[in-house]
DNA sequence: TTCTTTCTACTATTTTTATAGAAGTATTAC
DNA sequence: GTAATACTTCTATAAAAATAGTAGAAAGAA
């Protein structure tokens, strides 16, 4: 998979949310000063040559939606992380991210929860 | 704290392996086909005017150091990969993480301990 | 049918990133 | 002390990324 840069990826997770929209409904998810309606659309194209987006036409418009889904690029991005900064280890994430982040007891019990849950299934 | 573009990544891992390092020393430590020595030397200017390196200087050469540790942007960078993708959340992350990747029981017993290990502490 | 709006497609511009050559200076090996 | 080596600094160039302008087609309104 390819990587998404800045601008593709603010894109990719406004289709993301919207699942399927045009360049002016995506444009109008922009928050602070949006970008112009051609840089949207110019992104878009970009996107759709990556495989990351495809379109189906109406009348003169393009209706764009995700082709790759987020969980499949989290799976993507995650493993980044975890791959250069936690020696492939979510181990080493877990106890990095409990260390510095004020993580209260509950949050802690659902991860704990969770991987119960997965080891029953194995 | 800035972002690392991929070249700027690429030497500060060798430079956080090294913990002080010539110019040298860290184009010595490319594997395959390396960068030019002068390639590096302005990869490591752009870092230090960033803020992410230093140097001591000794006679004619600067021998290099981190400012940024590997933890403070290990940190970073999982945070942003949180913030995107899992919500803010570590119990979503591990659960989508050990949902997709096998992950034997050994690892998962592993963060059991990690947690239960930080539960105590508060 | 003409006006207006909205869209695409193409092109252009600017900024950032990546890469490295050349010149000058220092260091070292002999 | 000179030749070879190594280092810094400056400069150049190229490629990628980000942004937007313009022209013309298409659609919709009146």
């Amino acid at each position: 998979m390819k990587e998404l840069t800045k601008a593709e990826e603010k894109v990719m997770q406004l289709l993301w949310q919207l699942e399927k929209a045009f360049t002016r409904e995506i444009l109008d998810q922009f928050e602070g000063t949006p970008p112009s309606y051609t840089t949207v659309a110019t992104v878009l194209t970009v996107l759709e040559q990556k495989g990351f987006v495809d379109f189906e036409k109406l009348g003169n418009s393009k209706r764009y939606y995700p082709l790759v889904s987020k969980e499949a690029y989290s799976e993507f991005a995650l493993s980044n992380v975890v791959g250069k900064y936690f020696e492939g280890s979510l181990s080493k994430l877990v106890s990095f991210f409990t260390e510095k982040k004020n993580i209260d007891l509950k949050e802690l019990d659902e991860i704990i929860d969770v991987i119960e849950k997965n080891k029953e299934q194995k």
